[in-house]
RNA sequence: CGAGGCGUAGCGCAGGCCGGUAGCGCACUUGGUUUGGGACCAAGGGGUCGCAGGUUCGAAUCCUGUCGCCUCGACCA
C-alpha cells in the first residue's frame, strides 16, 4: 500500500538523474514541465532562476534589476525579520524608520564613502517639472542621514548609546542583476550605533555579527565563517569590516551579512559629539550592520536540491503539509480529516497547511510541495484513516514511513527538529569538505578552478588581492576570528602569491563569490 | 556600462532567412472517467508577436531606436 508509492521513487529518480547527463532535450522537458526545474549539475543558474520563480518566491519586474517578491518569499522574509528583530530587541536595540531620500550632500561628506557609493546612486533631481536646487539620492545605505540625525540627539555621554535598527530597502544600482542576490532595489535591516567609547562600539560590532551567525546557524541552519574583511573589502566608510560567508551548494561563497566598526568617520563628518563625564567634547563610535533578503539567495542555494527548495524547519512558512488521498467520493471527507489532523498539529506548535486543491493528482502535489521546500509531508486517505495511521515523508528522504498517527502528531516536533540539524550537518560538511588548504598558487589556482574555498597565507597586500582576482576570479572572503568554528587555527608562512611573509597570523579564506 | 544571446498565450517553444494577418506542448475552463508519486478522453477559452517609429498595398517576419531578461567582462551586499 504505502510501499507501493514508495516503491517507485526509486525509478523516478533515476529518471531525474538521466536527464542530468544527456543535455538540450531533457532541459525543455524540465522547463516545459510548470513544476519540473532544471537539475543543479546541468545548469546552476538556470536552476536558481527556476527555482525562484516556480517556487513562487519572486518575479521580475518592469524596473530594471527590481524584482518583485511574491507572498511565499514575502512569508520567508518576514519570518527572517520576525526573528533577527527579537533579537535585536532583546539586546535593547529600538526600531525607527528614516527617510528614503538623502541630500546628495550628506553622502559627500565622508570622503571614502562617496568613493564608495558614487557609481551605483539614483539621484533625485527634479519635482514635476522643477529642478532642484540640492538633488537627493534614494539611500544606498543611511549612515550619513543618521549621523545628522544624531548629531541633533546628542548632548551627553548620558544619552549614549544610540541602540538603532532600521528595517526597509535601499538603492544601489546594479548593471547585472539575479534575484535576492543582487538587485537595484533590495530589503535589509541596517542597524546603527553609537557610543561613548571605542571598546564599547567594537563590542557592539562583535556582538551583531554573533547574532548574525546564531540566527543563521540555529534558524537558517547555515553554516557561516565569522571574519574580519581584508582592506579592499572593506565597507566604504569603515574602520573594520567583519562578516560572515557562507558556501553554496556550487562552492561560491555568499556574504551572508555584515558589521562596521566606524569608528569616528561618520561621527566626526556629521558632528556626533557629546560632553563627557570629565567635561570633554568627543565624536561618538559608531557602527552599523546589515543582513539583507539576499540570505534568501544563502537558503536556496544551501539547502536546494534537483527537486527544488529545502527549507529548514524553523524558518519554514509552511512545515507540514497535509495531502489528502483517495477517491474522488472520499475526499470532502479526507479534507475534513486532514483539517482535523492541521489542528492537532497547530496545538503541538506546528504550522501545517492542508492541500485541499480539487482536481489534482496527488504527484502533482507532491511535487509542487518538493519544490517549495515544506519539510515535511503528510499523506491521508481513506486506508490510513481506517488503520489509524498516516503516511509520513521527510523533504529530506526518499522513503515513506508508516506511522501510528498519535505518535506522528507527538512525534513531529522532533522530526522537525532531526531535519533541522541534519540540513546544518550537510551544508556543513559540504563546506568543510569543499575547503582545501594549500601553500602554493599553483594548488590555489587549481582549487579555485575546481570550486572549492582555499585556506592560505597572504601577506595582505592589497595590490596581490587585485592581481589573484584577476588571475583567479577569487577574492579573500574573510579572515577567520581565532574563535570562529572554522578555519581558526593561528599559523605562521608566506603568502601563496607574493612569497612575502604572511600577515594576519593565520591563513585566509579565499573563494569565489557571489 | 562593454561583448554575445533572447523577448511570439500563464510556462516552455516553433514560425522569421523567402512579408500575405499566428501555431505546438504543458497550464486554464466545462463534462465524463480517474485518483496512495507529475492522470486520461472530449469540447472550449485565451496572443495589439516587449514597446515605438520606419519600409511596404500588407510586418511576428525587413530596417532603426528603445525597454526588459540571460551569459561573460568591469562594479557591488
Amino acid at each position: 500500500m504505502a510501499q507501493a508509492g514508495a516503491g517507485s521513487l526509486p525509478a523516478m529518480m533515476v529518471g531525474m538523474t538521466e536527464g542530468k547527463q544527456s543535455g538540450k532535450e531533457h532541459k525543455q522537458d524540465h522547463k516545459a514541465k510548470q513544476y519540473g526545474v532544471t537539475p543543479q549539475s546541468e545548469d546552476f543558474n538556470d536552476w536558481y532562476n527556476e527555482v525562484v520563480k516556480k517556487a513562487d518566491l519572486a518575479d521580475h519586474s518592469p524596473v530594471a534589476g527590481a524584482m518583485v517578491v511574491k507572498p511565499y518569499g514575502t512569508a520567508l522574509w518576514e519570518r527572517i525579520q520576525r526573528g533577527l528583530d527579537d533579537r535585536f530587541k532583546a539586546t535593547g536595540h529600538q526600531n525607527l524608520l528614516f527617510p528614503t531620500l538623502i541630500p546628495m550632500g550628506f553622502i559627500m561628506k565622508e570622503a571614502d564613502h562617496v568613493e564608495g557609493f558614487a557609481p551605483e546612486l539614483f539621484t533625485v533631481s527634479k519635482i514635476g517639472t522643477e529642478e532642484l536646487a540640492e538633488p537627493y539620492v534614494m539611500r544606498p545605505t543611511s549612515e550619513t542621514i543618521i549621523g545628522h540625525m544624531w548629531s541633533g540627539w546628542l548632548n551627553s555621554y548620558r544619552d549614549l548609546p544610540f541602540l538603532h535598527n532600521q528595517w526597509g530597502s535601499v538603492f544601489r544600482a546594479e548593471l547585472r542583476t539575479k534575484p535576492f542576490l543582487r538587485t537595484s532595489e533590495f530589503f535589509w535591516q541596517e542597524g546603527h550605533t553609537a557610543h561613548a567609547s571605542e571598546a564599547e562600539a567594537r563590542a557592539e560590532v562583535r556582538q551583531q555579527l554573533d547574532e548574525y551567525h546564531s540566527f543563521c546557524r540555529d534558524v537558517l541552519a547555515l553554516p557561516v565563517v565569522r571574519g574580519e574583511k581584508t582592506a579592499s573589502e572593506r565597507f566604504a566608510g569603515a574602520e573594520n569590516t567583519y562578516s560572515i560567508e557562507g558556501m553554496m551548494r556550487d562552492g561560491k561563497a555568499l556574504q551572508s551579512g555584515t558589521s562596521h566598526y566606524l569608528g569616528q568617520n561618520f561621527s566626526r563628518a556629521f558632528e556626533v559629539k557629546f560632553q563627557t563625564a570629565e567635561q570633554r567634547e568627543e565624536f561618538a563610535y559608531t557602527t552599523s550592520w546589515g543582513l539583507s533578503s539576499r540570505i534568501i539567495g544563502a537558503l536556496i542555494m544551501t539547502h536546494g536540491d534537483d527537486f527544488g527548495l529545502m527549507l529548514p524547519p524553523n524558518i519554514a512558512p509552511i512545515q507540514v503539509v497535509i495531502v489528502p488521498v483517495g477517491r474522488k467520493e472520499d475526499f470532502a471527507q479526507m479534507v475534513e480529516e486532514a483539517r482535523r489532523l492541521a489542528a492537532e498539529l497547530e496545538r503541538e506548535g506546528i504550522r501545517v497547511k492542508v492541500d485541499d486543491r480539487e482536481g489534482l493528482t496527488n504527484g502533482f502535489k507532491y511535487n509542487d510541495w518538493e519544490l517549495k521546500g515544506v519539510p515535511v509531508r503528510i499523506e491521508l486517505g481513506p486506508r490510513d484513516l481506517e488503520a489509524g495511521q498516516l503516511v509520513v515523508k521527510n523533504r529530506t528522504s526518499e522513503d515513506k514511513e508508516t506511522l501510528g498517527r498519535v505518535d506522528a502528531v507527538t512525534s513531529m516536533d522532533a522530526r522537525l527538529d532531526g531535519i533541522q540539524r541534519y540540513l546544518y550537518e550537510r551544508a556543513k560538511n559540504f563546506m568543510l569538505e569543499n575547503t582545501v588548504t594549500v601553500d602554493t598558487y599553483d594548488e590555489f589556482k587549481a582549487a579555485i578552478e575546481a570550486g572549492k574555498w582555499v585556506r592560505a597565507f597572504h601577506c595582505g597586500d592589497p595590490e596581490s588581492e587585485r592581481q589573484i582576482k584577476e588571475d583567479t576570479k577569487a577574492t579573500a572572503r574573510n579572515v577567520p576570528f581565532d574563535d570562529a568554528e572554522f578555519f581558526a587555527d593561528r599559523e605562521e608562512g608566506v603568502c601563496v602569491h607574493t612569497g612575502k611573509p604572511a600577515a594576519y597570523g593565520k591563513r585566509l579564506l579565499f573563494g569565489r563569490q557571489y
